[in-house]
DNA sequence: TGTTGTTAGTTACAAAATCAACTGTTAATT
DNA sequence: AATTAACAGTTGATTTTGTAACTAACAACA
């Protein structure tokens, strides 16, 4: 199509990201929704504690810079499903402890899997170097 | 902080991807969400309409891979703020040709420039090599 | 101790996204 | 022509998110 305009908006980075997000989230969003029912924040706390083991809402909200509503939403939805248990903490009873069951945890490792398969095969439609480019910028770009 | 699995949830491209995204687009919308009280919907709209100059609904929906609902909101919004205006395609009834109208076209102009600066802003943090690898993967990835 | 400020997490309400069902129009098939 | 299917776009119901106000616990300091 002939444009009026030579602004070009699919190399406005901004723009560009979301799409390529968007796109390249979809068809692990499909598995980890039809698995398991899970949200995005849901499946992204449950990798916090996987990877890292037990920890606080707020050093989920710290790392992941979620919003701590919906960490909250997130929590209470996996406790539901018995993915997950809270303890107080016995120093500071503000704090929560959340730690995976083993029904989390055998989640976890399922959909890390996935994830990781998945990662590859994006990873390989590329030239290594290429790849290793886009991973630093990228997180220079989430650090901004 | 200690891992206690290697999986590393910084570099799964699906979530890093989302990061960046979330990041970068965080600026930019603050300024269309603040100058015009824009949705995200609204401004791509807005853009797809400035860059490309008349067209349909689905030609924006083909486009920009957004949903048709999230279009039509979007297109009513932009109506109501006489950013826009509709024309029923005469041959094909059903088709609505959407156009800017002057103001449409002055607050797209005003974006265009802040957008432009913004993207050249991003881009000089890193070596144009590697901003053009960037755009390359994120493309690919986009088409997916 | 009492007051004030801060923090972790939840909840209530409003805004927005999603999904399915709908209207009106065109195209295809018989 | 009549029927059926497909399509552009809208609307309504439900789900999810965002914002702000809230509770409960701790900290600092007079």
């Amino acid at each position: 199509m002939t444009k009026k305009d030579d602004f070009d908006l699919q190399d406005f980075l901004p723009y560009l990201l979301n799409q390529a997000a968007e796109e390249s989230s979809l068809s692990f969003q499909n598995i980890y929704k039809a698995r398991y029912g899970m949200l995005r924040t849901e499946w992204r706390v449950l990798f916090h504690l996987g990877i890292y083991g037990r920890m606080s809402a707020k050093e989920i909200c710290e790392r992941s810079k979620m919003h701590k509503t919906k960490i909250s939403r997130a929590v209470a939805r996996l406790e539901e499903r018995r993915f997950l248990t809270r303890e107080r903490d016995a120093g500071d009873r503000r704090l929560e402890a959340l730690e995976l069951t083993a029904a989390g945890r055998a989640a976890y490792i399922e959909l890390r899997g996935v994830a990781m398969d998945y990662d590859a095969k994006l990873a390989e439609a590329f030239s290594p170097d290429d790849v290793a480019v886009l991973r630093k910028l990228l997180h220079h770009l989430a650090k901004l």
